[in-house]
DNA sequence: CTGTAGGCAATTAGCCGACAA
DNA sequence: TTGTCGGCTAATTGCCTACAG
């Protein structure tokens, strides 16, 4: 068996070469999101440096940057790694000037969607048990994988067999063995594999991912184990850069400084970096930041199973919005988010979330756990009685909400708004309980949370424990007697009322404010301020 | 059991191919209203361009953009997403020249009840269970979908089985199982089921109907729980626009564009997009419009379920009329009606709403009132203790009403007209109790309110706050002693009585000021100004 | 020794009635 | 009436050993 491959062969300029989108989307993994060409994107040079691995990067060299540049795509080029097969991609932004921004489109991208359907349907991942990567042994195709993606296999040969040839991310072409055998019958790979494994240096654990192509032909990708969740000590750099993702330090710094300058600049993104993106399109910002974030809010937010077989959906409740690094990032809203999960032993390490990769939670209507309306025959009743009886049907809160076209772009007061829907909430929960999350043939495997910031690492809560303020807000035990009111914070920055002001509550910390929705008392006519600053912070977003 | 579906075969055209407007009215839902083709309607580019997600949309560059354009409806294609199955419409409209505005037709909108009408009977939504949506689970089908909407079972057989037939829409075909077993015995959806769950990535909350096409056809489509406020996971932007819902910032300006120079454009509309629709039938916009709003009237309004399994009826009282955003919009009646909801906890995100969705409330004796609604109790006292109680009968204002051609437009002056109704009314409210609104056996589900408008947006209030003015119009506690009196406003207009003038009781802020209808002594001869700029503003309304 | 074969059994998928809400 | 649970059966496939080249 010859050995097809071998990257050292490969010319170089062909690390340059652009592979198959749909192969790419395939092996990059459902969660991956390139926007399209053309489109308007945010830069976030924060999360940029997080990707790169690379947290010390020290930005002060450069004069005040931005944690959020608005960009236009004007290039995307879909590679793969020459020795590890791993695909990344090389993005080119262009940043644009504040009269630039308001030109917004979102074209291409539900093309680009389109695409990665088509791949989803088109494509299997199997994660390499131990047989399937021993040395010697074969691989067990499952059924699904054979009977949807491979070449059709005659079933009335006996034993039914045939060879089948595929085409790697650099485009060599591997030939297998197919059959079908055994009792009972399981479709295998066999002469070949072996070949592929040693070839790859696949270890079981890593995945390969079998792509059918729109003309026909059989492709074949892998994602490499990651032994991911955990800091970041673990990864031993097979993807060649400074870290094991893709821009150096100096790639980092020198993008920043490029965008800060207005010059076009590229950036690296390793789709599997676990790492969350930190190129986003705009539209999605701007619409999470639309979004009233406060303590107590339900939210879901999706993950990508550890063998990337599917993606489910994690429950949590947000417990302060406050900016992430007030000092390096003042005004950043890039894990503006810190979250409590429904199921922490499976998120451990996500503490801190972008506002736009969650989704707001609706309340799955219970009818029985209303305070006064027990049973279902009672609520008939009620209904009749009253149209509007509080067992009634919470309004979804936040999600579907039309933009007001001035409505403040993160304005974080507290308001009874988001409460009512935590009430609600917690009488029961659309829930993705584990059993929903039941993958294919693997043992649950673990997540692969894009967040894995160290647990150390989210500044010191104030005295306003995140406890004590979710415990009020979401009713769940008396209203706490803390005596200092709680206080309001946007983007870092305190937000006190009159009162709070004039006793000079201060707990010296700007950033370890924590924002609490229910303030004994307050309404919108005491925070006068809060509008100006939303205004101020909304126009940034908008033009900076 | 053969994969039946996979819509990686099918060609890309089909995007565009329209479905059948039954199943397609049935996935929208019970609120949705396509206005018939060749139907006069306004379009309210301020209301796509919240629709679309966008709220930044800059309309400064394109030269005065009316924000209400008479349109014709030139066609409709009713559509469904190629990925999410969703459903859209595309609307094309034609402007209309002013003389071809008051050849106001109706036509055909019965004819879109009788539609809408048809489906509800012939279609049944069910929003999945956990257990409906677990990996290897079945779909238990409740009784009254399996008896009116499924094939004829034969009970005979033991158990009773069939296989059902359904197409989705795309015109996929899915075969399932209906079984009847069990102890009690029961309808459920058993082999094919958890391939279609897989297959469109159903999860617990999302809603699924069924349909039984006037051929005889079973169909299948279904509502994403999604409260998307942005694109995060897995199905993020699928919809093709910026945002989840229709049009990219680009469709909409264009749109407005277009409309303004008096040429054809196209709209996309999302009808589960939580955001009030921005083509409304010319006669309802008109109709509403005639309506002397005032604060203090009292109205019902329909919200859907969040599981669209019903539609629900909320009471609440016109806190001030004011539009809702003067700079951008000025004279825009597009939410100009701020409102306070009976139950505002419920409805907490719905500030301000569209007139022309609302209905003013009759009152009619209802003896079967609660006798544990406190809050109705209360408003009930509080109105009957003040002879002009708000909540009294107006004429049903949006649906059938007369057009007079020359009745004001829009003035909102409070005079006693509205007012010498209301004494008679004031025994009880006509409520449309939810015994009436019952559909088929579904649990309450959470409502889906058009609008979500950010607390924080209204504009800094003046002194006299809508609470201090609420509580004077409504006597829920003393009246009060505010030194000030209270302020009209016309379009964000300050309307100031004489006195008032002379005092100079100026806030500084023409938008933020509200309108009261109850000040003392105030009458139609006190605002002679009244008159004239709501002349104007018919006009442009009707000419426009 | 390498690699392919069948067989066994662990695991998962998924159908069922019971039961309770 | 119907959502969920545990039990059961069927289907899938990981891994073992045999044995052929």
């Amino acid at each position: 068996m010859i050995n097809v491959m071998h990257s050292m062969d490969r010319p170089l300029n062909q690390l340059e070469k652009s592979l198959d989108p749909q192969l790419w989307h395939a092996c990059a993994g459902g969660m991956a999101q390139i926007p399209p060409l053309n489109s308007q994107v945010y830069y976030f040079p924060q999360g940029h440096a997080e990707h790169s691995n690379n947290s010390n990067i020290n930005f002060n060299k450069l004069p005040q940057i931005s944690p959020i540049i608005p960009c236009k795509v004007s290039s995307i080029k879909y590679l793969a790694d020459s020795e590890t097969d791993e695909v990344y991609a090389k993005i080119r932004l262009v940043p644009l000037r504040p009269n630039e921004c308001d030109s917004d489109d979102e074209n291409g991208f539900s093309g680009l969607d389109k695409t990665g359907d088509k791949e989803k349907s088109n494509s299997f991942a199997k994660t390499l048990t131990q047989s399937d990567a021993n040395n010697g042994g074969g691989f067990s195709v499952p059924r699904y994988c054979a009977e949807t993606i491979f070449p059709r296999l005659d079933y009335s040969a006996d034993p039914p067999v045939q060879t089948i040839l595929v085409r790697d991310v650099h485009g060599e072409v591997w030939k297998f063995r197919h059959i079908y055998r055994g009792t009972p019958r399981r479709h295998l790979l066999t002469t070949g594999w072996s070949n592929f494994v040693n070839s790859k240096k696949l270890v079981a654990g890593d995945s390969i991912v079998f792509l059918r192509a729109e003309n026909g032909d059989l492709c074949i990708g892998l994602r490499r184990a990651k032994l991911g969740i955990g800091p970041s000590g673990y990864f031993s750099g097979l993807s060649g850069g400074s870290g094991k993702n893709g821009d150096c330090f100096e790639s980092v710094v020198e993008a920043a400084s490029l965008a800060v300058s207005g010059q076009a600049f590229e950036a690296v993104y390793y789709p599997r970096a676990s790492a969350p993106e930190f190129v986003v399109r705009a539209s999605a910002v701007r619409a999470a930041m639309r979004v009233r974030w406060c303590s107590g809010i339900r939210f879901k937010m999706a993950f990508e199973t550890e063998d990337s077989s599917r993606i489910s959906w994690f429950m949590g409740t947000i417990s302060s919005v406050q900016v992430d690094d007030p000092i390096r990032w003042p005004n950043s809203p890039w894990r503006i988010l810190e979250v409590l999960w429904d199921e922490p032993d499976l998120l451990q390490n996500v503490k801190r979330v972008n506002p736009w990769l969650v989704e707001l939670v609706s309340n799955i209507p219970t009818i029985h756990l209303s305070p006064f309306a027990p049973p279902r025959k009672r609520q008939r009743q009620q209904y009749s009685d009253f149209p509007v009886g509080p067992q009634l049907p919470m309004p979804t809160l936040i999600s579907n909400n039309p933009l007001s076209p001035s409505s403040p772009l993160c304005c974080f007061p507290s308001d009874n708004t988001v409460f009512s829907g935590v009430q609600g909430a917690r009488h029961a929960e659309l829930v993705l309980s584990s059993s929903n999350l039941r993958f294919n043939n693997l043992p649950t495997g673990l997540l692969r949370p894009f967040d894995f910031k160290p647990l150390g690492y989210a500044g010191p809560l104030p005295q306003i424990g995140i406890s004590n303020l979710f415990e009020s807000c979401s009713n769940l035990k008396k209203v706490n007697n803390e005596s200092k009111a709680p206080v309001f914070v946007l983007f870092g920055q305190p937000i006190l009322t009159e009162k709070q002001i004039s006793e000079s509550c201060s707990d010296g910390s700007g950033s370890a404010v924590i924002q609490n929705c229910f303030p004994e008392g307050s309404s919108d006519e005491e925070f006068p301020r809060c509008g100006d600053r939303c205004k101020g912070l909304e126009n940034e977003l908008r033009t900076v």
